[in-house]
DNA sequence: GCTCGACCTCGAGCGCACTTGAACTTACAG
DNA sequence: CTGTAAGTTCAAGTGCGCTCGAGGTCGAGC
């Protein structure tokens, strides 16, 4: 059992390729200390650490995001359990707004099956005022953003 | 009331900018008439149409697949609101699977609050046989792609 | 000492859903 | 007839989360 992780050896025990572990770092989630020859090598503790990105990143975080969530962690130590439960915690809300928004979505599908209008006028399915427009391209709010953020964003 | 409706027009009523519809029809999602002058002219039937493209990218279908969907529209009549109503009903497992997944996670994500601990080995939360893996880049189980996708391409 | 797989950097490319910009034309109101 | 808002095409750019390739170096076993 040897003190530091090789980037091979954390990209096979975490599922991250290597590429993605060095794209990580180049936005600042994680970080190595180099061999003599300059080959990264990864304390343990990263383990836990990319464990968290995975996870955050499927809740649906942006990896900018995640950033800012790890850049509250305490510095100077190793995080502790107590620390990476405080951050998981925080995606609790996130989560549920976003389980909701889906079950909206399906609760107004399953009142037009029936009809199959999708009037702009009167089915609930749409959304006249194209809330999301206001935050950019890309498909949004399967991506993070909540529809608070939209109307948020509309103000 | 016009019987066509110009771009601009069609994108105000949809909640889609006229570069979006452009971008549909160079994806054969939509098609118009053209003026003396060369300029698109929609039928009122394009309205329904492409909300039910904009749906349809709401409950995370790609819009190839949307494509699809609509390539079992028949040809040479209008569509009825019958034949929104079967594809719109098609929508409802896959809203289903995706809402199961987020509810998993959360489930998972209460379990792990207590411990915090994110162990590759015993945590739920982690996923080591990175099933998603195999789908190609990017964010996959948020954007459209379902777990069962994955087993089948890891298969 | 040599080999060979794993590692390094850097820039480019990908997939998706669009948007933007340049350069130009059309439609309609006054 | 003229001004201008709205339309046209085509190529390129954006944002996210990576991956790939080229060209070169490192490290461990024999």
């Amino acid at each position: 059992m040897e003190p530091h992780l090789t980037i091979g050896e954390l990209a096979r025990r975490s599922g991250v390729a290597p590429s993605g572990l060095r794209y990580y770092e180049s936005l600042g989630l994680i970080a190595a200390e180099r061999s003599a020859g300059n080959q990264r090598r990864y304390a343990r503790s990263m383990l836990r650490r990319v464990a968290f990105i995975r996870t955050a990143s499927r809740v649906g975080l942006t990896l900018e995001r995640i950033a800012d969530a790890l850049a509250t962690l305490p510095e100077g130590r190793t995080p502790t359990k107590k620390d990476w439960s405080r951050l998981s915690r925080s995606w609790r809300p996130l989560l549920d707004e976003r389980i909701a928004e889906l079950e909206r979505l399906r609760d107004d599908l399953d009142s037009c099956i029936g009809c199959g209008c999708l009037s702009l006028q009167r089915c609930r399915l749409q959304n006249p005022d194209d809330r999301a427009a206001a935050l950019g391209p890309g498909p949004r709010y399967l991506e993070g953003d909540s529809p608070g953020d939209a109307e948020r964003a509309a103000g």
